[in-house]
DNA sequence: GACAGCGTGGCAGCTTGCTGCCAGACTGGC
DNA sequence: GCCAGTCTGGCAGCAAGCTGCCACGCTGTC
């Protein structure tokens, strides 16, 4: 079944203890959309995190959701999907279905949950970049809308000053503009 | 089938266009938790907006996903799941099913989708500027820090003209700098 | 004391963002 | 047709932001 996925693979899952550790590397033909979504779990143990990055870097697209997830469901071009739940002594449950209003059912409320989820590098990157205390006070102003001048003066430092303690939270923000910066702190919430 | 919930009731739907809009009101014993998650398309019309208040206010807990949603779900008691399609000349497609992964799955789907969601009074109060669908690939270029140069021509418009669109942006999202507009954007999720 | 390391501030020059003004293209109504 | 309204794009000029360079002062180490 793998084999034949034509347009877009995803597949949302608790960890990585599920098939989608296999077909990923090799089995899915490249340049084709592949969309893994999961939960922190799946970072806890260094092994996972290399496997993460890994088919990351080869073009799947990963996300870590900071809600719950099904314990295992994959949906092959919107067509095929299959939904499992967690392994019992008696082996796992497996439900597979093609009925168009299921599928197309739930591979939207994926999408939803794929939406209110962070990309794996930023979440790396971003899990609560190591803003010191320092920044706080500018991201503040920056928040409030100030100019430069204006915040510079109420934090008490040159001009120069601040938009190097600007630049400085940019680039632990990763942000290439102020409005990118401006987006990534709203979204972590400051 | 709606008189014998007894847990709960949870339903994802684009709009107010479906079942959902009779069985809240008196159908449903109070007490019982009910959640709706729609999409902003449940409040384009006024009369819309006015019952999804009046529900609010019965303690129903609706919420406003800035996400595609499937075209309705409902979910009774994590038991019984009911997706249905959208109206075609020969009538809605349904399907109703009870078997357990399946509805689990989909369970912990709308869960992720909910968490993410915005409660419809924060909503309404955060006064989610009315972005037109044109905003979109506006607020887009800027997230993803592009110059002003080449989002111009991602969009294929002058520079003027999408100066002229991030100016309108920042009206409507009552920024003073491009840093507060993106906190402001990022902090509502887009 | 001499030295390195670090943060700060001033200056200069460049890039980018922002906006007012005007001109052209298109639409809808009379 | 003509006219108003709206959207667009070019131009020009200003404001804001960014950064490299150098100098000063502080701290700690040898």
């Amino acid at each position: 079944m793998f084999e034949g996925v034509r347009d877009e693979f995803v597949c949302a899952a608790v960890d990585l203890d599920t098939w989608s550790r296999r077909p990923a590397p090799n089995r899915i033909p490249t340049g084709l959309p592949v969309r893994k979504l999961f939960t922190p779990a799946a970072l806890i143990g260094e092994p996972d995190r290399l496997h993460l990055r890994q088919i990351a870097s080869k073009g799947v697209r990963v996300r870590i959701s900071s809600s719950p997830l099904p314990y295992e469901t994959i949906i092959i071009d919107r067509r095929v999907m299959i939904l499992a739940g967690a392994a019992t002594p008696t082996g796992r449950q497996y439900t597979v279905t093609t009925a168009p209003t299921l599928v197309g059912g739930v591979h939207a409320l994926f999408a939803a949950a794929w939406d209110a989820a962070t990309d794996l590098d930023a979440y790396f990157r971003a899990e609560i970049p190591h803003l010191d205390p320092a920044d706080r006070p500018v991201l503040r102003a920056l928040a409030d809308g100030l100019t430069d001048q204006t915040a510079a003066r109420r934090l008490g430092v040159s001009l120069r000053t601040y938009r190097r303690r600007v630049a400085d939270l940019m680039t632990k923000l990763n942000a290439d503009s102020r409005f990118q910066a401006g987006h990534r702190a709203g979204a972590l919430g400051l």
